[in-house]
DNA sequence: TTGATTTAGTTGCTGGTACAATCAACTAGT
DNA sequence: ACTAGTTGATTGTACCAGCAACTAAATCAA
């Protein structure tokens, strides 16, 4: 606990001070930008984050207001949503990638082998697939 | 940081309901219950825990509120104080570790077999002695 | 078709946390 | 002993997140 809490401050700080963004509002983008082209439903970016649905929609408030999320209608379902990033929105994430990687580095991935990495992959990734409610 | 924000939650959602604490609260009085018997500083549990000293004083007066913590004025240091548990909060500790272990277990620990619960604890004990600001 | 149920997303509200400023007490240098 | 600077803890403020309740759209049954 102490230790990842320490991570995901030390990323934000250096996130917020590098690019203006939260880890969480970071992730977002990051998350939809690996999405299918077309966009990503509200309720998978959700599953996918670290946020629930309600969290989820005014941080999209926000990062609209930014200009880095566009909410597109969703043409199979009316009461849904098709969530892409904006040309600023690729660009912030690929502007924000060197300086987020060597945070990442430096507060994380630096301290670990590569054998830990791998393991630590394959464990987390399980719990991530399992404990969702 | 998806798998260890679900781990969170689902600790802290089994915590609220078996022993109406939250998580950060919970992780308090664990550390306080393992410092030394005269009682342990404000800013070396915030230090210990997930934290900031602000925080740590608005945790301090609820678990106080709740009877759980008392505060004593350290004999060394005028400014200072000594956070103890009361008998009720080494009471409610004793009786929540059972389902609090079993939680743990059913959340995270079942996922990794020995070497890996080995490898963590030594990767993010290495984290958490070193990227703290 | 129509009524009942489920699902997608939003909103009112509350509570917890951090940041920055503040107050009080300790320490050091003259 | 007195002042300057530092450190321990608290408080004002603002923000973010979750829960639960809500609206609207889709799906299902008869």
């Amino acid at each position: 606990m102490v230790a990842s809490v320490a991570v995901s401050r030390g990323l934000d700080r250096d996130l917020q001070r590098q690019a203006g963004l939260a880890l969480a509002e970071h992730h977002l983008l990051a998350i939809i930008n690996e999405a299918d082209q077309q966009g990503i439903r509200p309720t998978d970016l959700a599953l996918a984050s670290t946020l629930t649905k309600s969290g989820l929609t005014r941080a999209i408030d926000r990062l609209e207001a930014l200009g880095l999320v566009g909410r597109r209608v969703c043409p199979t379902d009316g009461r849904g949503q098709l969530l892409v990033l904006t040309a600023k929105g690729r660009q912030k994430l690929r502007r924000s990638a060197p300086d987020f990687f060597r945070s990442v580095a430096r507060h994380f991935a630096d301290y670990l082998t590569e054998r830990e990495t791998e393991m630590l992959a394959a464990a987390f990734g399980r719990i991530a697939a399992a404990d969702r409610p």
